[in-house]
DNA sequence: AATTGTAATTGACTTAAGTCAAAAAAGTTA
DNA sequence: TAACTTTTTTGACTTAAGTCAATTACAATT
């Protein structure tokens, strides 16, 4: 069962009263998608932004040669598709709205909910508090954004790649906000290879040739997902 | 003189009442920049963020070795640099914050406010209408990077920079809501082409090939700053 | 108009990363 | 465990776009 507990994992409700919760659960609906399964396309008309209760999801755009690339990957807690129900709000004409990408779920059992753009616009205009929550979630997003484009444009994929690989050790070695000085550390990918690639803006032989490269290097090793960097604090200088 | 009715050609702060701008007057400083000076490098502290009164602004990262990349071109009326006020109202310490990127004025007489970061966030906490705003241009400016960052890594540079030019042509031949039909356009470049180049990820000698090739293939015509489109209807669809 | 400086273009060369095709490894199902 | 599918890796080749160097065009100042 879906309770109102379950949305307080959801970054953006995180704060809000029990009750405000049971109105957003009365306008919105839950679903649970398995591996793979599209969410929404870019081309279907605008009906509500998500959040993420549970599991993994990927914001991607197709080329129209056919390639891929991923522009966010969120997991629990995170909302997307949210922009469209600003442009809505913005224009004065009751026109249509798409989604902006196209949106798969990555992981079995994946739990969303879809809130619908309008009843949640009349409720965000009278909560000030759950503003300044999407403005830090905006602004969270923004700024990876921002970086993540620098990385594209002012460096090769080796280092993107590195780039990715160090914020997941750091993610890994930060307990309760006390940062450990890691020496080694290991993480386990949580996405296929051919997400990674696309994520980073690239495409899969050019990413298996990153790994192997940074392998020859000694600066990481690869079992499997398990990848292991050898020296964080020596290379989190060197990418700077 | 400064007024209140200036900072209205500012979005963020058009709806506010008279008395809520000689409020945000109160706190900001205004400052005037001539061509090419600096308004804050990305190793400054941050102290608030900029609205731009009048005059031309280009947010950029240099990269170690020294190719600059531009993120945001922002003109009259935009904001900029806001992010680093949500991480520090994130933030349960009091940690300092340094500015996410450089920002230099690209035009003579660029008239900027900077409002701090602190008095401006207790006013946003209050007042849910500067919220929707600001909530409206951060989706605007998420919509525009993630359609800019999968062009980049989707689209070649000739095609980079046939979107910006019909971009450009779009806003001329669109005329209080209602768009025009425009079979040719004649747009003129604001910007230099080295400040274009870097805007659209690459550098001023392949900007330059572009050119050249767009005009061989008969699709525009470039003479100096001026640009013109032969058939707009015909090229916009062929590069969606 | 001459001088100087900056911006843009052109050519020759190099390289990172993409394409295509095939093999190997890993994961799944019967 | 075998058969099958999917994912990842490897190799050979191509190409878009970057680097470096030199030239040309344009703009500003005296």
């Amino acid at each position: 069962m879906t309770n109102s507990d379950e949305l307080k994992n959801i970054f953006l409700f995180s704060e809000l009263e029990d009750f405000e919760l049971e109105n957003i659960l009365n306008f919105s609906r839950i679903k649970v998608y398995s591996k793979g399964e599209i969410i929404f396309f870019d081309t279907e008309p605008y009906i509500g932004f998500y959040g993420i209760i549970d599991g993994y999801v990927k914001i991607y755009k197709i080329s129209p040669e056919g390639r891929e690339h991923i522009i966010h990957l969120e997991n629990s807690g995170s909302t997307f598709a949210e922009i469209p129900m600003f442009e809505k709000y913005l224009a004065k004409t009751n026109s249509t709205h798409c989604y902006p990408a196209n949106a798969m779920s990555i992981e079995d059992n994946t739990k969303v909910i879809r809130v619908p753009e309008s009843d949640f616009l009349s409720f965000l205009r009278e909560n000030p508090k759950i503003c300044m929550k999407m403005l830090c979630s905006f602004a969270r997003r923004l700024k990876f954004l921002n970086s993540h484009i620098g990385s594209i444009i002012l460096d090769d994929v080796t280092k993107r790649l590195l780039k990715y690989i160090v914020k997941k050790c750091e993610c890994n070695c930060t307990d309760n906000n006390s940062v450990k000085e890691c020496f080694e550390c290991t993480i386990e990918l949580d996405i296929s290879k051919s997400d990674l690639a696309s994520h980073l803006g690239t495409i899969t032989e050019t990413l298996s040739r990153s790994f192997k490269k940074l392998q020859n290097e000694n600066i990481i090793s690869v079992k499997g997902k398990l990848i292991t960097i050898k020296n964080l604090t020596y290379i989190k200088k060197i990418i700077k």
